[in-house]
DNA sequence: TTGACAACATACCCGGTAGTATGTTCATCA
DNA sequence: TGATGAACATACTACCGGGTATGTTGTCAA
């Protein structure tokens, strides 16, 4: 039990880091975020981060895969729904929406972190756990592919190429980690409206009915 | 004529630093991209660019200056259209879709300095310079802004909130500037397509009906 | 009680980068 | 033709930030 109360605390330090540090990541970008900044905002030193994590980079690919865990999560239950496809989009769509708003630091540290990929902004070393990242970052995605070409092929959605529409899906579907701002004495009514309209507008880019949300 | 000779080769090698500038910024973004990285792309040293720039966000301002010039010049003989607002909205955002593709070193760093701005990564004497440059954007905004607003009252277009429509359609309109990779051999057709699915996205989730855009 | 180790803090090194100060070359003009 | 200045290159400084080496403190186990 003792064990289990000082890996409880060990956790709960390493939480507070990777929550700092993905409010960096955000606020700063990867490149001018610094450790000192980092340990500042968390009343500490360098030397705490670094006795958790080895290099800069590696901290903030635990930031990265957390945040994808938490979306792994937050969809899970509503991927193997029975229905029409339509409708299991909404919902995974929905629930993904409300957790780029609710998660929304860890959301675009792992924007960051796919885009310093696809420019190729990567060390070899960085590689190789990056490699990891974009692939639990793909497999999310292909549970959004899969989806809205189901409802294609069962009529209630319509567009063209595939992968561009699940490109221009999730732009849309991500795009609060960018503007969305927390107000004060914001309601859960209130950010659920906002996701309902970012899947309105996703979901007829998509080519489908609008009535068939409700 | 001499003067003019000069003139224009000091215009041809600004423009080059510009174009070596907006490629860096876009590969590596604002903080990573070094100055001398930009001199060496150009073969050439730092001295040249601080001949022309009197700092780092002066280079990055003019970039931004002349990626927002380019836009205004892209969609200007579009916006007094006559007929529909819907037709001249097709316009618009076909015209700033095949912008984003072809000049999408620029338009990237525009997309960067906005999200400096908005994260308030800047200092006070980069504040007056960037405040010009996003009063342009917003400006250039607005344009889309009313547009949809008119495509709205006319009936042709479905939407609830005006300003996060508005939000979407651009993150849509833009994401080329992430994804877009030219591919050798492409032709003009093919990217007009693809401007096309953009487009088609946009419409949809703007709610407009996808059959008035022939 | 004490030794050992986790969890940090402190102090330091060093490479990279923005910015500057100072040449150097070449065209233009009086 | 000599002087002047634009358009750079070269050499240098200052500083910041990632990473490391080394203390310090509290806790737990024997």
């Amino acid at each position: 039990m003792a064990i289990s109360v000082r890996e409880n605390a060990l956790d709960n330090s390493r939480l507070d880091i990777l929550q700092a540090a993905a409010k960096c990541f955000m606020e700063r970008g990867y490149a001018a975020a610094s450790i000192d900044e980092v340990a500042r905002s968390l009343g500490a030193t360098k030397g705490r981060i670094y006795h958790h994590y080895p290099s800069k980079s590696d901290l903030f690919a635990d930031v990265f895969r957390v945040g994808m865990e938490m979306n792994f999560e937050a969809i899970e239950p509503l991927r193997r729904l029975d229905g029409p496809a339509l409708s299991r989009w909404c919902e995974m769509a929905r629930a993904h929406v409300i957790q780029m708003i609710t998660t929304r630091a860890f959301q675009r540290a792992v924007w960051i972190g796919v885009e310093m990929h696809l420019r190729g902004a990567t060390t070899p070393e960085q590689r190789d756990v990056f490699e990891d990242l974009i692939g639990l970052r793909t497999q999310y995605g292909n549970y959004f592919r899969e989806t809205i070409a189901a409802a294609r092929d069962e009529g209630s959605m319509r567009f063209d190429d595939l992968s561009i529409a699940n490109q221009l899906m999730f732009m849309t579907l991500n795009s609060p980690i960018f503007w969305y701002r927390q107000r004060i004495g914001e309601t859960r009514a209130e950010i659920e409206d906002l996701a309902g309209q970012v899947v309105t507008f996703a979901l007829g880019g998509l080519g489908g009915n609008q009535e068939a949300t409700r």
